[in-house]
DNA sequence: TTATTATTGTGTCATAAAGACGCAATAATT
DNA sequence: AATTATTGCGTCTTTATGACACAATAATAA
């Protein structure tokens, strides 16, 4: 899909859409970014097609450009959905079709391969933009999520499956929150990925063992209670470490 | 490809490949199968396309039973390879077309996207076959690949990446090793895939704490020395620590 | 202005996991 | 029967994790 008012079929490489599953924080609580279908209002999740002459990566950091305004976003592949009959669960194309919410027949009436993405965004920054076949583009939290289109469920499930494992092996926060932030913010971000509470200072001292942090002199102030320190990422060390990833095992 | 002697272009989904980067263990050496190409001899990792009526792993699987002649192997995807240049590389389809090693241009001329997967097999029981478009499939050391066809190198070492990865959160060895084996010939398999030696005597006491393996009274003969124990692996458990995961980390 | 309150900064102690290494037992070979 | 390389099992030290104590403090309430 494109910022022009129609799809050139001609551009685009057959069989082959990706989705996204974009993530963001706010309000202490992990959100999902939406689309609304036109005329269904069914939700789904953004997504794309590939032209001709990208690569499927490429292709996924247009599409979230054109839904977030964002450039160099964080954007993982993590799986290829491909059942045969995925375009007839849920909400499916026929529905789609038979409700006119999909014009173009021809195109979205062939098999779909798709390829999974999840993304890691800063919430403030983002700008939700619906594309051509929505009328909303929204974050949701995780909970308020029912029903989405096709296996679009399944897409969300397992992005945030390979979400809380990554957590495990890699530093997670630099896409996430914005440049400075406390460690309580770090925590809760933590917390919600995960769906559990750690503690405080076991959960600090584990952070700053990483070294991925740089402790900043001034305090985060206006809160009810005792200003925390700010921090930011150290970006050098952060690097490696999402090269090298923690957790060695072996 | 089926095991018919043409490819029937009208059942197959376009545009989308798979490759498959299939480890073995023997002789204390990781091994990959590959096939050498009827014409250009060049190799390539073994690889197919999607029915229509298959979904990728199905077809993934349908693959490998194809050239190993093995069921229900272990596979994993592991990424999507798309650049659109990547059957430019290497020897690409433009040389194993002018070499006359691919007679029917129309359908290997187009742009495929492939997903990667990685499987792994017991070496024992695997009988290489070759497929439409090789004279040879054998296994191979790692070390003795070089110059693979299109970015078919690039996909070996990403899935030795995730395999390395893998054992860091997840048991390994059921697939590769026959039934019953030794604790040595287990840790010998860690340090081939890890490229590290381990110490014996704390590679044992990690291995037992995962409360995977079933030790028996029987102890393997015929090796020079001290007689080892032989285990198996208890499937009940080593089914729950592939669905959890080690290494928890929060 | 002072007391209150919830939260933050820092530290301790007990337990568990990981790393390094010692030594006797033993299966085939000399 | 001695030799040799390897295995089984253990110890000691260091590091990481889990659970919790207590003083400091920023906004708010009294």
């Amino acid at each position: 899909m494109n910022r022009s008012s129609h799809l050139d079929e001609t551009q685009l490489l057959k069989h082959i859409s990706l989705d996204c599953v974009v993530f963001g924080f706010h309000d202490s609580q992990l959100k999902v970014l939406l689309l609304r279908m036109k005329r269904t209002k069914d939700w789904a999740l953004p997504g794309g097609f590939v032209l001709l002459d990208e690569s499927i990566e490429i292709a996924a950091s247009r599409v979230l450009r054109e839904r977030t305004g964002l450039d160099h976003i964080f954007l993982k592949q993590f799986k290829v959905f491909s059942s045969p009959d995925r375009s007839n669960t849920n909400p499916g194309v026929q529905d789609l079709l038979d409700s006119g919410a999909i014009d173009d027949s021809s195109w979205f009436n062939q098999r779909f391969i798709s390829v999974g993405f999840y993304a890691l965004v800063d919430f403030s920054k983002a700008e939700p933009t619906p594309d051509l076949f929505s009328d909303l583009c929204h974050w949701k939290s995780l909970e308020d999520i029912d029903l989405l289109i096709l296996d679009h469920n399944q897409i969300l499930d397992k992005a945030l499956e390979t979400l809380r494992l990554q957590l495990n092996y890699q530093p997670i926060g630099y896409n996430l929150l914005p440049d400075r932030f406390t460690m309580p913010e770090l925590q809760k971000l933590y917390e919600t990925i995960l769906g559990k509470e750690l503690d405080r200072r076991n959960f600090q001292r584990k952070m700053l063992s990483y070294d991925i942090l740089c402790k900043l002199e001034e305090r985060k102030t206006g809160g009810a209670h005792k200003a925390p320190f700010l921090y930011e990422f150290n970006l050098e060390n952060y690097g490696k470490a999402l090269k090298h990833g923690f957790n060695g095992g072996w």
